[in-house]
DNA sequence: GTCCCGAATGCTAACGTTCACATGCTCGTG
DNA sequence: CACGAGCATGTGAACGTTAGCATTCGGGAC
């Protein structure tokens, strides 16, 4: 904290180093085009006084801010924090950094969340835990600023660029790996249908009881957290249990797997349980939890790359995918399949 | 994305208002000391043509950026996540936005992502995963920018402010709390201790079993993950059981947990165990876990409100507390504690 | 020795905003 | 009715950078 000494400019660098400030500029940002001697000349200058360049001016000269802004929710949940690491370390690679911005659920609306996002000079917009309350937040912005949404569903708003795990297979993998395994009757505690993977997932799996001709059933919706897991057991308890129980992710396993013990049920023989996410703990459940493992790291990359090619207006690597495949993880809450 | 029809500047306004772009500045600056009619007729030019003032001009001129470069562990942890939304909220709702920077396992050098810092312009610098691989990008940084940092120790730099949770007196309480219910001999599955948190959490623990006379042990450390937690509770089964564990976090007190019920043991009859942090899972373990909640938010609101006193020059109200304390949770995974 | 060409560098203006100061207007007062 | 006080608004300059054009310098060819 130094008493306001003024940070270095263009001009303090050019004096040291006995060349106009041009050819500092020059020396950032064409380095090929200024004599060696020159050039290192400069260097060495900059180094000296530790120059960094001013982004406020920079950007104010070209029009572009180098900034990302990343629209996330509020709640601390597994997956969207995944992705926004991934994304910063790829965004700072790329020379460009992060806004964040979070839609909580007091401002609801978002609408002040979107101009507040449209004034933050943003090159572009990228969507990290896509829920009808981005919604309007993102088409207000999406007129005037390239924006990506990670999301497993198309969005309503033409010109918007969807990254995604395939929701829908992940909930394929985990019927078919539930009737392979004895199951006749499942029940999905559903994720909150305002989130559109929750959705995805929900759709998924009736599409997948009808494919097998299970007994299917949903239940909820949930609000991904442990609590609304556990409600829904309970209550399934009381009503009548089925074979297994496809929870939304793998926090509202948690609840799943607790009610059940609560009741000395055994797992998975009295019931099977599946979670979705494969979040750090998942392994260490009681039993080790059943679950589908989603790309997010990989997935923050690639929402990114697509970010950065609409706006330097660079072509998508051909064969670059939008949509990535999620695994199923096979561990003790679900029966072993038979292997002959 | 409209085809790069320019944003509309002060001047456009000016125009439509019919007034020059020093009023326009005026009614965004000061909307008081400029007449209500003329206020109001720029203020309706401003809707109508979607203006958003240019923040890299403001930035340039005020020499401000109005931006807080946060600074956080890539590993996606639970109480950094819940601190970081937090202060994302608070600095919006006080007119900052926040650029996030992650130091990642990879560029433990740390340098890079100082200089990275210092370029990006921020008013201030909030760090909020606190630990060794921090400390050379903020030394860099903190020579010429304000720098708040969120952890239990203070720093050897000096001119850094702190605010953290009392990681000790969380300490404290957990052994008192196994004291009362009948431990005698007490095992410390301690964090990573580049990690002052970790660190100040071993201390405490430390402390507080000789305060209460106890056989106490640390072993370790671990990495936060349940991994950790499983590894060194195998380990513990093997050489032998205290009749408690502590461990650093809740998510090796998973591991714990998870390592126990293989081992067939009962929880809390024949061994005890706490966690740390209150995480959303924690209520709903095998069994319920008792842990150490700490105020994530109110620590992020206020690291926020310290960082803001210092850019505006601005007195911290008197009262105002540097160590928020902890709150013990107790659940099934200890003994219950007599009550007479 | 002169001319020309290209490479290297310098100068001017502009991005959109705010600050400091100048000016015009309105109103109360002598 | 003229004058000054004070409020409302306008004007010029500057923040640090980059784009475009102008200038300088050195060297090769005639």
């Amino acid at each position: 904290m130094a008493p306001t000494a003024r940070r270095p400019s263009m001009a303090d660098v050019a004096d040291r180093a006995g060349v106009s400030y041009q050819t500092v500029s020059r020396v950032l940002n064409e380095p090929e085009i200024v004599r060696p001697a020159t050039r290192s000349r400069v260097l060495e200058a900059i180094t000296e006084l530790g120059y960094t360049r001013n982004r406020a001016a920079r950007a104010l000269k070209t029009t572009r801010s180098s900034l990302i802004g990343m629209l996330n929710d509020g709640s601390a949940l597994f997956g969207p924090t995944e992705t926004t690491t991934a994304i910063e370390t790829a965004a700072r690679r790329a020379g460009y950094s992060v806004l964040l911005t979070t839609v909580g659920a007091e401002d609801s609306a978002g609408h002040a969340v979107g101009a507040e996002l449209l004034g933050s000079g943003a090159d572009g917009i990228l969507v990290v835990a896509a829920h009808e309350g981005m919604v309007p937040a993102v088409t207000a912005v999406a007129r005037s600023t390239p924006v990506v949404v990670v999301s497993a569903v198309p969005p309503r708003t033409p010109g918007i660029q969807v990254v995604g795990v395939d929701q829908g297979l992940g909930a394929h993998l985990v019927v078919e790996h539930l009737a392979r395994t004895g199951a006749r009757s499942v029940v999905h505690t559903a994720g909150p249908q305002d989130w559109f993977d929750a959705r995805a997932r929900r759709e998924g799996f009736e599409q997948a009881i009808a494919l097998h001709g299970l007994d299917g059933e949903v239940v909820g919706p949930g609000d991904w957290t442990p609590r609304t897991g556990y409600d829904l057991t309970n209550a399934l308890v009381r009503d009548g249990l089925p074979d297994a129980i496809f929870a939304a992710n793998d926090m509202m396993a948690m609840g799943v797997l607790h009610a059940l013990h609560e009741h000395r049920l055994r797992i998975p023989e009295d019931v099977a349980v599946v979670g979705f996410d494969n979040t750090l703990g998942a392994e260490y459940q009681v039993p080790s939890l059943t679950t589908v493992a989603q790309p997010f790291a990989e997935l923050g990359r690639l929402a990114l790359e697509r970010l950065l090619c609409l706006l330097e207006e660079r072509e998508l690597p051909p064969g670059t995918p939008s949509t990535l495949p999620p695994r199923l993880v096979v561990r003790r809450s679900t029966r072993p399949e038979r292997t002959h």
